[in-house]
DNA sequence: GTGGTCTAGACCACC
DNA sequence: GTGGTCTAGACCACA
């Protein structure tokens, strides 16, 4: 899976979102050591410090721990997890709702939009 | 109407959101004339220089008309302004249903969270 | 023949290139008295002052004279009109040949790529 | 090369022209990297806002690329690069075949009349 | 009065 | 260092 970074936005955020997303979709197992910084950010193409500030932001979500010697390991609370997962998922429909409003779409074509986009299947 | 800008995303950005979706919401008429810069810039609490680029960068999308001396109006052709319209909330439905994707939300729970949110009327 | 004007240009300078044209290919003859500020800004759909201003900078070629009381006439002098036209036209051919030097356009491509568009009669 | 800034048009417009020559030209080459928009407002004498806007304005034609924090890069896209030195050749022959016939010169006259000039070797 | 342009100078986030 | 944004204030042409 490319990394798909887009350089209009910073990039540190980007790698925040994309860890963050293979943590709770299960990429990334709780408990499982996560791959060096060095390594990801090989893999990510961006400046290692870059890859480090992203790690040490998702810290502070408590997402992933540091052990200082062994590397940084996913959080082994499957429930925090599960949690954050629904935090974010949360956030989309609010902002899914909240923008539609401003368009002054009713909450009925809101439904009705969703379901033909998604019949559709186009991307 | 508060303006409620954000200062984390350029300001003249969000002028050019804003001003879209009184047009696109019937908030301004086709062929109304808009207020002026100055006007407009006053209303918004921010520079006039500020402005004139969201407006300037208004202009491209055909929205709207500019007459060099006797000011900016609002497209006069219904159809374009409805369509304008419609891609922003395409736009919205996709974003949220790619967001969701990425969470491995399937398309049933995209479907029940809207849903439910809805009836929460959570803000 | 409508008037065709562009809010981005200053009206009155393309009051001035259109009535110049009417004069050098003849839509205006020599000695012909033009119709009246009131009567030429009522067709191009422009303010008399307008195209007033416009009138008076034409004068300043000598293309038109003003009779106080009788209005505006075509001037009579044919050699004036020819000279006129010749000069417009020389001015585009060169603008074109400075313009495809920017681009470091040979000579000979710029006469063939004029030949070639005219073949085709693209517009 | 000076820049030969004309205080008749607007700055950025004459420096977005000047840079797509310089890149349809060869002047700049694909995949590489333009000065810094403070150098080339320095080396073009304006104001490093007004080099900024044109530099913005460019990019929508797809011919630079912005990468926030290491400067701006010509596209490594050749063909795109020749498409737009096409555009803009064809754009200069319609134009003049365009003004030529509002002055109801033929076809083979716009040739001659060319032909002649270039030959004089008349700037 | 309208929109448009330009300068000067400041500050920011990012890498 | 890079690009990006914003403000303040000035001036212009046009109608």
């Amino acid at each position: 899976m490319p990394w798909n970074l887009d350089s209009k936005r910073p990039i540190y955020e980007q790698l925040i979102e994309r860890v963050m997303q293979d943590i709770v979709t299960g990429n990334y197992k709780p408990g499982e050591k996560l791959p060096s910084v060095r390594e990801l950010a090989t893999l990510a193409a961006v400046n290692p410090n870059t890859m480090q500030r992203a790690l040490a932001e998702l810290e502070t979500s408590g997402l992933i721990n540091t052990q200082r010697t062994s590397g940084r390991f996913v959080t082994d609370d499957a429930g925090l997890i599960q949690q954050a997962r629904q935090n974010l998922a949360l956030t989309q429909v609010r902002t899914y709702i909240y923008q539609m409003q401003q368009l002054q779409i009713t909450p009925d074509e809101m439904q009705q939009l969703l379901a033909k986009t998604l019949e559709e299947g186009t991307l």
